[in-house]
DNA sequence: GTAACTGTACTCGGATATTCCATGTCCGAGTAGGGTTGG
DNA sequence: CCAACCCTACTCGGACATGGAATATCCGAGTACAGTTAC
């Protein structure tokens, strides 16, 4: 009925939130993606694998040949942190319920298929927090922390793609 | 400096969970994993692991010998759901933040190295939201819940562990 | 001089190895209880 | 009959295979630009 546990969140979840803020800095010309593996010293071909899965979910747009690459799909507000992993992790619930209960010698009890297990109701509680958190945040909010944080990182890192 | 990922949750959380509430039901007497594990078919001897880590945590106490197994610590109300999956998946950050602002040409930027991440911030505003869910949900709230949707289950299980 | 064509270099995209961790298993250490034997 | 001893069976506990997913890589498809050539 419900299957329950934690998928692993890939670290690609971070290098992809990391190049939709550089992307946004960088402007709107399309970036390839081995030049932003480069900047953070990333495998090139293993990100384009992640940057793909950000452009099949509409985040990205994918431009082929020479002077082509990833280029923000959106504006900043509309990339919610939920969308990005949602996008590389896929939509699977994060906490899958086995419900063991419906295996062994007490499973053809009545009452308990019929009944929503309290173990997976209450993960799922807190899954739903985290969710929520995710989904209230954008790349826009990244940006701006990083802005008060490091005023200079925008300039650096458009001065580094453009030249 | 930060390390940020996702470790996935293994199942063993949601049969340690399980067993906890079973381990209540079932009384004072301390109950063999093997017969833990023939409540809902799970395979005996890695059952027996992730209940070890249990017993390390102070959550079961563990019996050897004959008429030993494990029973709970401590009263259900003193057990959260973050106490367990701590014990299970270990005290690690869920999410682990590799800090890949620190690699790369970039890398040796000062503004860069002395700033917290903002994506990492980000996250784990949500992980925190995630875990304080998690602490503040205990044994006790699950063994309710369990009473009020099947309130047999208990006599159930204490039943067939009795027998 | 202009326009069409061709060739090349560069990009993404999906199919293919490899590594690592969760999963699953096996055997050894320790213990409690019962049976046995000697007093 | 009683007590001490030993032996067996049962439990946990840590060390050892296995499988599957994340990680990493390679090669093919498509495209835009530049150079060339024909008119």
């Amino acid at each position: 009925m419900f299957n329950v546990y934690f998928v692993q969140m890939s670290r690609g979840v971070e290098w992809a939130l990391h190049c939709c803020v550089l992307l946004h800095w960088a402007g709107p010309d399309a970036i390839p993606s081995a030049k932003l593996a480069g900047y953070h010293d990333l495998p090139p071909v293993y990100l384009n694998k992640q940057l793909q899965r950000l452009a099949q979910a509409g985040i990205l747009d994918s431009i082929s040949g020479p002077n082509g690459g990833f280029r923000l799909a959106k504006s900043p507000e509309q990339i919610s942190l939920m969308d990005v992993v949602v996008a590389i992790e896929g939509a699977t619930e994060a906490f899958r319920c086995l419900d063991i209960r419906a295996q062994g010698p007490t499973a053809s009890d009545a009452a308990n298929t019929h009944v929503p297990c309290s173990i997976a109701t209450a993960m799922r509680r807190a899954e739903n927090a985290w969710r929520a958190s995710l989904a209230q945040q954008t790349i826009a909010d990244i940006v701006a922390a990083s802005g008060r944080a490091a005023p200079d990182a925008a300039v650096r890192a458009r001065t580094w793609f453009g030249g």
